[in-house]
DNA sequence: ATAAGCACGC
DNA sequence: GACGTACGTGCTTATA
């Protein structure tokens, strides 16, 4: 026999007492879905949090994260697998709801009493990594933000999205045809190892093509764009590959992720994924909505307040990891740019090539933003040439002229460097740590990896601490103000609010305060702000 | 099922 | 001579 809903309403009753006790501890391994399970019970929890997840993410950000893994490494014990109760993941799979109780009673028990025992563990090994304070003052509290922004979701517009989907097919059928008549012979365009082979082979439109690592012929964005001009074909069958993208990742996917209770999408911010302490966000990500495009620029559009009393207002800081670099290598030129509010790559461009910031061109501020993005990723002249199209000795006298502008930028990663190969480790602002295991190894190829990890980690990290603090301030002076407006998505270095219009001008001063207070940095911290009627028009 | 290649975001 | 930009999610194709 099966407990209904009533059953497991009533034995969850039992426990609300515990549960809403605030002086009580709540252990658990991945506590933002019991936060959510339980509150689609009724019950907001008012205990203190601790998970077991998050903590080994602190410590261990490059491990797997599930209990099994945990139990193995830790405890020296291979719990009842969850699969053994529900069966295997796909169409067969059970409910818990689905097993019986002395069955599932086991399994319970187990779980608690391992969570428990890896927390006693834990405990030290987050004090160990000195990630204590990074634990209980950022991770542990952004648990229940994200939890309310989960359950928030976002409103789309079903229907635009319907209809564009219809005009991407007419689209894609067209390109299709123009595709199959150019090659002049038939072919699956969506097929990579087909369009290398009718590029390379049939046409041969180049001598050399570039093949992957496993011999196929490359065909990616960046390889035929180059290639443009060799022949038609190329061009339309990049516009192709973003008509098929676009429409089979969004358009077509997003209508069939709307709550049917409460017609929004509802996506997972996973805190423990990405290593360098960003979120990710799945299932759908919202993080990688399209922008660069004007087609791509429609799905955006299709973002939605909730109803027409609220408008959408988007929240971003500008240009936070280079910020971050500055500060924390203290470059007194990179600092004196930001410090008199210029425009970065405009500044840079002027530094790099010794000229007026007046005499900048387009194409000398693009080359210069290349650069400064190059230097966040670790970027050597190989990539920067390759990136900007250019011969490797200008790349090369770019980065040149760049680091004898910036001296301390240069200073700033060979420290980063050196601190990684002395403790096996770098960290952020707050103490977070990447583990780099590779830095000294022999092979030049791996420990490259391992020294532009060491050089970005702190950066990206940095950024994420941020973000993060800003996240926990805002929702909770937000949730204290008992007001409707709510925060609904982060994008890395940008916040999406669902706001109640009469609520506008009480609460903008309040996210741009506690954006540009999350951590103080020795440059200005510039937040933007906009309003509108979907996503693309608050951007 | 899994890997490869590709494309979307920051 | 090879290698050469950080972090993600998710699609389709191709192969096991």
């Amino acid at each position: 026999m099966s407990a209904n809903r009533d059953e497991a309403q009533a034995l969850i009753d039992l426990f609300k007492p515990l549960f809403l006790d605030s002086s009580k501890t709540l252990i658990g391994q991945n506590i933002k879905y019991d936060l959510q399970v339980l509150k689609n019970y009724g019950v907001e929890i008012k205990n203190k949090l601790w998970d077991t997840m998050v903590a080994h993410f602190l410590f261990m950000p490059e491990m797997r994260h599930n209990m099994n893994v945990l139990a193995e490494t830790y405890l020296d014990y291979s719990p009842i697998s969850i699969e053994e109760l529900i069966g295997k993941k796909g169409k067969d799979q059970l409910s818990m709801r689905d097993v019986p109780l002395d069955v599932i009673k086991d399994y319970a028990a187990e779980d608690a009493d391992i969570t428990l025992k890896l927390k006693q563990a834990f405990v030290a090994k987050i004090q160990e990594s000195g990630t204590e304070k990074l634990f209980h003052e950022v991770e542990l509290p952004l648990i229940e933000a994200l939890a309310g922004m989960e359950r928030e979701g976002i409103n789309v517009d079903v229907q635009g999205l319907n209809e564009f989907s219809a005009q991407l097919q007419e689209d894609i059928t067209k390109v299709d045809a123009e595709i199959q008549a150019l090659a002049g012979t038939k072919f699956n365009i969506s097929s990579p190892k087909q369009v290398g082979e009718i590029l390379f082979d049939y046409l041969k439109i180049i001598e050399k093509p570039k093949k992957t690592k496993t011999g196929q012929y490359a065909t990616g964005e960046d390889i035929l764009s180059k290639l443009e001009g060799k022949h038609p074909i190329v061009a339309k069958i990049l516009d192709y590959r973003e008509l098929v993208k676009l429409k089979s990742t969004y358009v077509d996917t997003l209508p069939l992720l709307v709550n049917e209770k409460t017609h929004r999408i509802h996506t997972t911010f996973n805190q423990v994924v990405a290593v360098t302490g960003r979120l990710s966000s799945d299932n759908p990500n919202l993080q990688n909505i399209p922008i660069r495009t004007e087609r791509g620029r429609q799905i955006r559009k299709a973002f939605i307040p909730r109803n027409e009393d609220y408008i959408l207002l988007s929240a971003d800081y500008s240009q936070i990891e280079l910020r971050i670099v500055a500060s924390i290598s203290g470059d007194p030129n990179m600092c004196e740019a930001f410090n008199l509010g210029k425009d970065i790559h405009t500044a840079t461009a002027a530094k790099v090539y010794g000229i007026e910031e007046s005499e900048v061109t387009k194409e000398m501020r693009y080359k210069a933003k290349s650069v400064n993005f190059g230097i966040i990723y670790g970027q050597g002249a190989f990539g920067l040439a390759d990136n900007l199209n250019i011969p490797r000795a200008e790349a090369k006298q770019l980065i040149d002229n760049y680091f004898a502008q910036y001296g301390s930028i240069k200073t700033y990663m060979d420290n980063e460097i050196n601190f990684a190969k002395e403790h096996g480790y770098v960290q952020t602002l707050m103490g977070r740590r990447r583990w780099l295991k590779d830095i000294n190894s022999n092979n030049a190829t791996v420990r490259s990896y391992a020294e532009r990890n060491a050089i970005n980690a702190p950066i990206q990290g940095s950024a994420a601490d941020m973000i993060k603090v800003a996240m926990i301030n805002i929702h909770n002076e937000l949730k204290g103000m008992n007001i409707k407006s709510r925060m609904i998505l982060q994008v890395h270095d940008e916040l999406v609010f669902d706001v109640y219009k009469p609520e506008l001008d009480l609460i903008k001063p309040i996210i741009e305060k506690h954006m540009k207070e999350a951590l103080p940095l020795n440059v200005p911290v510039e937040v933007g702000m906009g309003v509108g009627v979907n996503w693309l028009e608050a951007h």
